[in-house]
DNA sequence: GCTTGACCTGGAGTGAACTCCAGATAATAA
DNA sequence: TTATTATCTGGAGTTCACTCCAGGTCAAGC
């Protein structure tokens, strides 16, 4: 497969591609005998674990230096263990702060589109009446920079 | 309160404080009579905002376009809806790119930890024994590449 | 008043992850 | 064979989000 096919089934540039072979990111792609990069299977697999790392937004470094212990046999099995359980506990501590911050964008939205019916945009709870809010205990939340 | 106060409290660099302002990320901090910054209960609800959408991933530029519509009143509450709605989307994108990488992971973890305690590393499921496997169904994952 | 330390501004520097470019080589169509 | 198009490499350029620096002001203690 050329890099123009893997570029266009993954949809990204030739240049990605090869930023990727040459940053350790992907192991050394086959060529053919003229020294053109030919795509096999194996090398799609490398390609598309990297892409949903990135996409993940672990680092390109980390993807690495994984790839480097790959190589480098089974002696390597405990570090790569190491690593992977590392680049676990980035991603929940990242989905965490996701999840804060639409808790907050949800709340907000909330108040915006009430704003937006009733053309009040307001922070204030209303004086007496209990429900509809699942989203804090009042006066928590009370002003625009809150989000 | 002065900025050192503040960069210790949350715990990120005067520079940084800085740089937020005059990106627009926050808006102009109150100043005493010599210039020098003196945040305000607003001005820390601000900075606290910000560093949450930092920390969950979202650009420097959406939170300042967010400021400079909160600043122009009330006219530019549907465009804030409208600005809100896509960072959520965003966000929701992005932590299902992190799920999707956390279930890799996860597998990943499971076959290291066993090729750790048993010495081997292997891709195959065992031919006959059904069950104990809630990752994926059989014949899906079975490299090195697949993390 | 003078020294010392915190803070100011504008601008340059850094690291990560691409992205673009020039000049050369390879493959393909006429 | 020749023209055209695709791919190669090494290296420079770009964007984002800081981070550092120089040279100057401000404030507190002596």
């Amino acid at each position: 497969m050329t890099i123009k096919e893997v570029s266009e089934r993954y949809g990204i540039s030739q240049d990605t591609l090869r930023y990727y072979e040459r940053s350790g990111m992907i192991p050394a792609v086959g060529r053919t005998a003229g020294g053109i990069r030919d795509y096999g299977e194996e090398d799609l697999g490398w390609v598309e674990l990297a892409l949903c790392m990135r996409s993940a937004g672990l680092p390109v470094e980390a993807m690495a230096r994984y790839v480097e212990l790959c190589l480098q046999g089974d002696a390597t099995i405990p570090d790569r263990l190491r690593l992977l359980m590392d680049q676990r506990r980035t991603l929940i501590e990242q989905e965490e702060q996701i999840r804060v911050m639409l808790k907050r964008l949800d709340y907000k939205i909330f108040r915006y589109e009430e704003a937006v019916r009733t053309g009040k945009l307001t922070w204030e709870e209303p004086e007496k009446e209990d429900g509809l809010m699942e989203f804090e205990s009042k006066q928590e939340r009370k002003r625009e920079y809150d989000l």
